[in-house]
DNA sequence: ACAATAGGTAGGAGATTTCCTACGGGTCAA
DNA sequence: TTGACCCGTAGGAAATCTCCTACCTATTGT
């Protein structure tokens, strides 16, 4: 869990996710090319979302596609719950300030 | 955001989360019993979760009470959307491909 | 006023992060 | 086979994280 989230805590890993998300398996190039930064870095961000599972690695030819695995995102969400109940409280609460506040 | 993720990568800060969650506001001295770690410490990852949001401080004579203040957690909730129906359709996937197998 | 209590700040040690350049290993095309 | 290409590893620099001890401020009770 820790993992997961500082793998999240990263701006670029977290640009990885959303290009893997909306434009499916990519090569490493592919993805490169939206990053002001040399490959080698980029790698290294791939190697820490891969080792949260938060992406595969499949090589093919003299290409590695990664590929988004969400698992750890919903293990993330799950995480969430109990505090969802919490924020929703909140909002009923402000709800209620707000219905009884005059000159609405 | 980034700032929130790297408040959660961390164990002992999510501990405080959870004690602040289930047992509502607490003094400081209050929270560090429920660590082996100092107390300043403690107070630094406080500071953490304070700077990104997650709890709030108000001092009350020379004690100091933290209250969970849930809504950079929604932001999170948010963030994961367009993910979770990746991984609801992973999962639709996976039925499928479970109900096509023979001997269930 | 004085001692005790709550809790923060200062500063340092050691580990980790995040970038870089240089280079190596495997694959494809000519 | 040779050169070009894809992508990782090695290793280093600067910043940051996470713990510590020592110390300081503010409040409270006597």
């Amino acid at each position: 869990m820790s993992d997961v989230f500082a793998a999240l805590a990263n701006p670029t890993r977290r640009e990885l996710l959303r290009l893997l998300l909306e434009r499916g398996e990519q090569p490493v190039q592919q993805l490169a090319d939206h990053f002001d930064m040399r490959r080698p870095s980029l790698s290294e961000h791939l190697r820490v979302l891969k080792d949260a599972g938060l992406v595969t690695e499949q090589p093919i030819g003299r290409q590695r596609f990664y590929a988004l695995c969400p698992e750890p995102l919903r293990e993330v969400a799950d995480w969430l719950g109990p505090y969802e109940r919490f924020w929703r409280a909140r909002l009923a609460g402000l709800r209620e300030v707000l219905d009884g506040l005059p000159d609405e």
